[in-house]
DNA sequence: AATTGAAATATGGTATACCAGAACTGTCGA
DNA sequence: TCGACAGTTCTGGTATACCATATTTCAATT
């Protein structure tokens, strides 16, 4: 092969984990609907790779819970629809806050820039904007992803695609804002107590707000 | 491939989960210390497959963070003992406590019938009883599925699939069903508070018992 | 006409061959 | 004698060819 490897970084791009980023972003953003049968060869071509990428990020996303196999019959997209939102609240909540305590002990000063960056962009957002909950998304996972556990980070996948397109949030965007600088703090400190604590009102205020 | 194919049982066996199945046992059972490099040649030759499997396997044993691999440099068994398994039990330890507190309301006297049976059969059964493993899911799973949240049964199975039982809780099992019947007794009296802290303790406990 | 079975096709599973990158070793120079 | 560089070799990553099984469709028989 003599790809012309259109502007290559530095290194370490597995095709695999390219095609694992690939699904996951399709499933989250809806291209790919529950149900949906995933061709192996259909999926190598578009992605312009061979199957076997394709196959062992189907592995991947398998084990992260995305997907279902059964043995020659294909992988399909787990439903995502998940009982009332109240609980599925509850549940981000207290997973969440966990995974906040966790990364506050391990959290780095690159990180915390990074969450600042997040949350300063989602301020000058307008309330409409759809970009917030992109942005939102990538704030939380920062957090988990710090908290250096891939269970937790599984279980996080498989929540966040339950709760697609989910929460409204509508009016509460800039006091979110203002909850995401808490934990901020909370974080740098390296306070695990109040990182949870400020992560679970967050959460569970947004959900309450929900309601109608 | 003409093997005799001694004893092909009823149905698909795919050698990717065989694979899987062989080295988490050989990861838990210590023949496979920590730190470990593994070379997929070996391991195909050794299982009498070819790579594929094999990679496919340490994909998922991946995503379990059971292994960690850097691109071009293999595959390494990542610390056991103190890498994921306590922040794991952590996890399951929230979850759990919130699945019992949010089945206390709900959950009927049949069920709790069943959890008492299941409770007094492994009250019965010897130390060393591999069944033990199996009542025991059984017994957590009939609360969670009286959470009536398929959310969060869903998360359940990913968490349990990823701690698969374990090796672990072998001496503290009368412990075990002993705080099983206070759990039984919370959720009897509607007290989701209760329940909720019993089933945290009961599984930290273990966990604590866990270390060396 | 309906139902069942057999053949064909499509799809996932597996093996193997090949490529790319990293580690190791040996030699040459300072 | 030590260090650095280059060549070799080992190992993981990728592609492709092939096999086994499941599904589907069509036809024949009841």
């Amino acid at each position: 092969m003599s790809s012309p490897d259109s502007g290559q970084p530095v290194s370490f791009v597995s095709k695999t984990d390219m095609v694992v980023a690939l699904i996951r972003e399709m499933i989250i953003t809806g291209e790919l609907p529950e149900g949906k049968q995933l061709r192996q060869r259909d999926l190598a071509a578009r992605f312009q790779v061979s199957q076997t990428p394709v196959r062992e990020a189907m592995r991947r996303l398998e084990s992260e819970g995305l997907l279902v196999g059964d043995a020659h019959r294909g992988f399909t997209v787990v439903e995502a629809e998940l009982g009332p939102t109240e609980e599925n609240f509850l549940i981000r909540a207290v997973l969440e806050s966990l995974g906040a305590s966790m990364a506050a002990p391990k959290i780095n000063q690159e990180a915390i820039a990074t969450l600042e960056r997040l949350n300063e962009e989602m301020r000058q957002l307008a309330e409409d904007d759809p970009r917030y909950a992109e942005l939102n998304r990538e704030f939380h996972f920062v957090i988990y992803e710090h908290a250096h556990s891939p269970l937790l980070l599984s279980l996080m996948r498989l929540l966040w695609h339950s709760l697609r397109g989910g929460p409204k949030v509508a009016r509460t965007r800039q006091e979110s804002v203002a909850q995401h600088a808490k934990i901020i703090d909370a974080l740098r400190a390296g306070n695990a107590d109040a990182a949870s604590t400020a992560t679970y009102q967050h959460i569970m205020h947004v959900s309450h707000l929900d309601r109608p």
